[in-house]
DNA sequence: ACCTGAACACCGTTCAAGT
DNA sequence: ACCTGAACACCGTTCAAGT
């Protein structure tokens, strides 16, 4: 088969690294961090792995790279979406529902916080915080401390999804790690006994907004003293 | 030389998992994540690599551990320690600090949220969001707030520490990051441009201090509504 | 300039064989 | 019961050789 030649000399089928990231993402989705190797990932670009060495310099940059394609498509500008409070509260929404439909970028943005996707939702998040009138460095604190807040909940959400994907599982998941937590010591574990029996039951989306809403209220009560 | 034979019968230098664990921490702590293998840990302990296997269950199970064995040390019992809010702030504080000594336990955290370690930290906070009085399904969210942001921040700085250990490259990193900050568009990063000026200088613990009292005041706030 | 694929230097884990 | 260490089935990455 003669291989197609675009205009720009290029052969149609080539590789780039647009290609890789969008395959590795493909991977990621599908079958999870671990099925990700660059042999896997080479047998479905029909080429050798060494190849993808020539557009990409290694593994790490490779994930940097499908975290910010995802993150990127979905921390947008939230200019007039409401107040900066709304705003904010959706930013917040993008990565959860990002991060349940990607599991594996929960994982990626914990690795290097000053990665671009996470500069992204830093900067997205930061926006807001300008609009709402607090001190500079009250700022920086404010954002790091959201930021902070959604990394660690989406890490936990992400570790969870990964080993148990689908609903019924996650349920059944859960169930298990209440009765492990009703298995301690009732005298010196009371809060996990009074926690275990919500635990299978919860929404974590809901209970990620209560958190963000939390924060919302204490920065809140920061500005009025 | 003769092995030495305790009272209970086993050779004195004989594996055990305390023993593997032990060397495991030391291995994690002078030379990092990446020098734990099952090779070096059986070339410290003098044995072959396959006699951890009849200690503990894999290398995961390992890490647990030795997460575990850190964190008991240090989230103690908190009664007496002043207000909860005070016990509060003190257990984040101990968190945060051993994670600055011992950055592979952030990472640690991280990969399983259901490990005895995170189960230790819950308990330690619930246990003093139930001294306020707060309304027990806004106890479990406000925990679980908490337990992610301290997690998420946590997760930040261990992978800061675990690139750059020492303090001078520490600075010298931040630096760099904040002038590749800077090499952003103005127009599209305007907090991130804001925010460059102050990432070399900023301190870490005071900033974590600062997100815990957010989280505070914002708890506060809900509970006089 | 870009791609191939064998080779290198590792891993975690298993398991027959020893004591 | 506990330990040994070779062997297995992988990795990411490199690099001489091709086009």
């Amino acid at each position: 088969m003669a291989a197609k030649t675009q205009r720009n000399g290029r052969r149609a089928d080539a590789l780039s690294k647009e290609r890789i990231v969008e395959a590795a993402i493909d991977i990621l989705d599908r079958d999870g961090e671990s099925a990700l190797t660059f042999r896997a990932l080479a047998a479905r670009l029909s080429t050798g792995s060494g190849a993808i060495y020539w557009h990409i310099a290694d593994k790490n940059a490779l994930l940097v790279a499908a975290a910010d394609a995802v993150i990127s498509g979905v921390v947008t500008d939230r200019d007039g979406y409401g107040s900066p409070r709304e705003a904010i509260r959706m930013i917040a929404l993008s990565v959860f529902d990002a991060i349940d439909a990607h599991p594996w970028v929960g994982t990626q943005l914990a690795r290097e916080p000053w990665q671009p996707a996470m500069v992204h939702i830093f900067e997205s998040v930061g926006t807001q915080l300008q609009a709402l009138s607090i001190a500079e460095e009250a700022q920086f604190n404010s954002a790091s401390a959201l930021v902070s807040y959604l990394l660690g909940l989406a890490t936990q959400y992400a570790a969870v999804m990964q080993l148990v994907p689908r609903e019924t599982d996650r349920s059944a998941f859960l169930t298990a790690i209440a009765s492990q937590w009703t298995q301690h010591d009732p005298a010196k574990y009371p809060f996990v006994h009074q926690i275990a029996a919500q635990l299978p039951e919860h929404d974590d989306r809901e209970q990620f907004l209560a958190g963000i809403d939390l924060f919302l209220a204490g920065i809140d009560a920061g500005r009025s003293t």
